[in-house]
DNA sequence: TATAATTTAATTGTTTCCAATTAAATTATA
DNA sequence: TATAATTTAATTGGAAACAATTAAATTATA
């Protein structure tokens, strides 16, 4: 799909790539709408579903996690902190380690975002089989 | 995958749509030391392609093509002028419309751009098999 | 132990991306 | 025709995302 030679190959409707980066943003885009009332954007959305798990996270961990940077995260979940989602503390055994912690109202947003993933569901527009074969080739793009 | 009903349907594993945030973000890293030396980001990569297939589209034409409105569009086209890759001119026909026409230089450029697809298909860790389920799937996601 | 290497966050600067608004040109309609 | 509605880009402001660098803490090593 991504590689017929000659002229083809740069077509961008012989792309794998795009659809995936357009996908990406539009699945974004469709979350917005059960997000906005929870006062969330998507990349908070996913901080919360870590802490909403395991409750308290190194900052490293999360980066591992999510496959985001420092750069990403620290300007994240300094706001993340301002509204009262989590704390930011550091670890008394290695200074060097930020502890994200998740707050009683941070807690209290699962119960609200409990009614996301079946709304999303929907709107991928995917039935259960497709939606299991495009995790498993996604998984297995990013494991490469 | 996406709606297991309960605790689970929370849980960062179970979400289709982080893989799918974050395959799109790994494979834009995974273009960069290819379009590195064509001076090209991803982005502009893609507004490369539809110019080496169209030479001339309206900014307009470009967005739908791109799923990028203008406010995208507007400083991206404006960068790309600046490097010599495009031209930017009002339609006479319809002053709304900016036409977008490619240069000599850009068209130059798509003989060194001829080995990025074969360089990424080997990167997409896929078979063809698996590329083609791929991208079958997301143009359904897109669609709906 | 003193120094070097490593690890972790934070910072800086650049590029996207989008929602919402504005402005200009065109088309439709009263 | 004059006015209203529509279409197209541009602008503005905010949130990511990342590469590269810096700074602090820890660990390894000479």
């Amino acid at each position: 799909m991504e590689a017929p030679p000659g002229e083809e190959a740069l077509l961008l409707k012989n792309q794998l790539c795009f659809p995936l980066y357009a996908c990406a943003r539009e699945i974004v885009k469709r979350y917005k709408p059960f997000l906005d009332p929870l006062g969330l954007t998507y990349t908070q959305y996913l901080v919360m579903m870590v802490l909403w798990e395991k409750r308290q996270v190194t900052a490293k961990a999360l980066g591992d996690c999510l496959l985001l940077d420092s750069g990403t995260l620290t300007p994240l979940l300094k706001k993340m902190e301002v509204k009262g989602l989590l704390t930011r503390t550091r670890s008394s055994e290695d200074e060097r380690n930020l502890l994200v912690t998740i707050t009683a109202s941070g807690e209290a947003l699962k119960k609200e975002a409990a009614s996301v993933p079946p709304k999303m569901a929907k709107c991928a527009g995917l039935t259960p089989q497709e939606a299991g074969q495009l995790y498993r080739l996604l998984y297995k793009m990013l494991k490469k």
